[in-house]
DNA sequence: GCCGTTTTCGGCCCGACTGTTTTCAGTCG
């Protein structure tokens, strides 16, 4: 049998709680199993083995009974409970739930009264006044079930972070022109700094809402209207991405502002703790819980009064995952924030000598303006033909040329020769010893045989770690966000591995990649590894991929000192030219 | 179903908006 992956137990307990509701249980009940769902996905340590050997107790949130039931599925690969539960739906049961405006409830009346099993056969209720028929439901209701499930076919849910980084630049823009305004911030998944982006965010501090959430819904950007009222107004834009607006006023600001933010289990845990200190905390300011006269009310002028007058360091929005950062906000021990100017160089970067679409020397002059020290080229190997790899040959005349870029230009910006070489099936490399010896440095990438299974696929990481001349791994998961899911891997095992081998993992931070994930960064740093923030830049402009990186990498917890490139060029050198196994 | 610095029982975060309703349920964030 083959063992039963993390995410598999979370999307199992998932699709209880959602099951759960539907047939109307306790929703706390419910809400446990989501929780559980959530923490099997983030716990640090390897959960599928400790459910295995039947160690998960004191994993908070994961009490006895569901500590049995992953027990069940992970030494039997199924849960009886699970299975009984789901017997009774079809399995196009479940996309139902994929559609804007569908809850459990609904979709658990279309099931039983109409005994609806797929989106299609809802379209057809939906079309011939079936669903408008039904309670609770009506003709409003049925017209805007097919635009969604209209909409759900032409976009996609979630949307990169540059992307929407760069949409809600121009909708702040717009709100801040707005002579109503008086502040305005984005919030949100993107103000987080998430993978992915669903919904754009906004806040705005003004005395006057009305004419806010007006403009806001007139503004030509908003291609559609989804809600409009006289605090909050929600739009689409021309992409399909939704945007919200929240407009209240000054004193409001900061609380709103930190609600938004998110994320919704940060807030959960910071309303427990607010709670225990007798005050009720929402998205509108501090409330004595009891409603007494006699609870002293913070006063807050800013987010970071919030956190300061619940015995909290500031928390930065990149943390507030509930992955821990409250405790350790409490006892002084966030990780120092890490900004992108910290950066002084970076270590993966294409020319048109493979697939760039810019020369050696465009590419050093953009790392220049940029006020970078030092830029590392890595162009692929011969391997990647598709991506026109360099043989030995043109490596070497590559090498010459950036020898010579130093030696003319060297004072202002140091070029380090590398190469961006192929990890082949076998774990061995597409150069030889001799070939990469010759290099400053060399990252090491799979871009073939994408198929392979976690351990064959983990081997073949390892294989290339161990190789001496291996500085770093590239893309570790080789993942293409919203097109290509990550290859297996045993991440547990690659950061165990990458500590032992003084081998770096590369924070890709291509809005198309940011891999290895945020996720695992925290254990990874614990255990020694080192981290290099690289944009895998294409082009010059791609260079700037490099603020995104900075912030991901605050989300995972990194600090200055775990990451190679906020070390100065000749920190950076003494340890290129150290041996492997002495850095 | 989970949890415990008021608790091993009795709580568990909460407000805005919409549509279908005559006072509220459902969804969303």
């Amino acid at each position: 049998m083959t063992e039963i992956s993390r995410d598999e137990i979370a999307r199992v307990l998932d699709e209880i709680a959602l099951l759960l509701e539907v047939r109307g249980e306790n929703p706390f009940k419910t809400r446990a199993y989501r929780q559980g769902a959530e923490i099997v996905r983030d716990h640090d340590a390897d959960i599928v083995a400790l459910a295995r050997d039947n160690e998960l107790d004191g994993i908070k949130g994961i009490g006895k009974a569901l500590q049995e039931k992953i027990h069940e599925l992970v030494t039997t690969g199924k849960l009886e409970f699970h299975r009984k539960l789901r017997d009774d739906y079809p399995d196009g049961f479940f996309e139902l739930f994929e559609i804007e405006g569908l809850g459990p409830k609904k979709v658990g009346a279309l099931h039983r009264e109409l005994g609806l099993d797929s989106i299609d056969a809802l379209r057809k209720a939906c079309d011939d006044g079936s669903v408008a028929d039904l309670s609770g439901f009506g003709k409003k209701t049925a017209s805007k079930l097919l635009e969604a499930i209209q909409r759900r076919e032409h976009f996609a849910e979630r949307y990169r972070l540059d992307e929407s980084a760069a949409a809600a630049e121009a909708i702040l823009d717009a709100l801040a022109g707005h002579p109503a305004t008086l502040l305005a911030r984005s919030a949100g998944s993107l103000r987080r700094s998430r993978e992915t982006i669903g919904d754009l965010d906004f806040i705005a501090a003004t005395s006057q809402p009305k004419e806010l959430t007006a403009f806001f819904a007139g503004a030509p950007f908003a291609s559609e209207v989804i809600v409009h009222g006289d605090t909050k107004c929600s739009i689409r834009l021309d992409n399909g991405q939704q945007a919200d607006l929240r407009a209240v006023s000054m004193e409001q600001f900061p609380f709103a502002l930190q609600y938004f933010t998110g994320s919704k289990e940060h807030n959960v845990a910071l309303r427990s703790r607010a709670l225990r200190q007798g005050l009720s905390l929402n998205e509108y300011g501090f409330t004595a819980s009891d409603g007494s006269a006699g609870t002293a009310i913070p006063e807050v002028e800013d987010e970071r009064g919030i956190y300061k007058a619940l015995g909290l360091d500031f928390i930065p929005p990149e943390l507030r995952e509930n992955r821990g950062e409250i405790e350790a906000a409490d006892s002084g021990e966030l990780p120092e924030p890490i900004h992108w100017e910290n950066l002084r160089g970076t270590f993966h970067n294409h020319t048109t000598a493979s697939d760039g679409h810019a020369s050696l020397e465009e590419m050093a002059t953009a790392a220049r303006d940029l006020g970078l020290c030092y830029l590392g080229i890595a162009d692929h190997s011969k391997a990647s033909f598709q991506a026109n790899g360099l043989d030995e040959e043109r490596l070497a005349a590559q090498v010459e040329a950036i020898r010579g870029w130093n030696r003319e230009h060297g004072d202002g910006l140091w070029l380090f020769a590398g190469t961006e070489v192929d990890i082949l099936k076998d774990g061995s490399l597409d150069f030889s010893d001799d070939t990469l010896a010759t290099l400053d440095y060399c990252v090491a990438s799979i871009h073939s045989s994408f198929t392979l299974d976690e351990k064959e696929m983990t081997r073949r990481l390892v294989r290339a770690m161990e190789n001496e001349h291996v500085t770093m791994i590239g893309h570790l998961t080789g993942r293409i966000l919203l097109r290509r899911d990550a290859y297996a891997v045993n991440h547990e095992k690659l950061i165990d591995c990458a500590a032992e081998t003084r081998t770096i993992i590369e924070l890709n931070c291509n809005p198309k990649r940011f891999d290895m994930d945020w996720r695992w960064w925290r254990r990874a740093r614990d255990k020694g590894v080192l981290c290099s923030i690289n944009p895998d830049a294409h082009r010059p402009g791609q260079l700037q991929f490099l603020r995104l990186g900075a912030s991901v990498a605050a989300k995972g917890w990194l600090r200055r000192r775990d990451v190679l490139n906020t070390r100065g060029l000749d920190e950076v050198k003494e340890y290129l030219d150290t041996p492997k196994a002495r850095r």
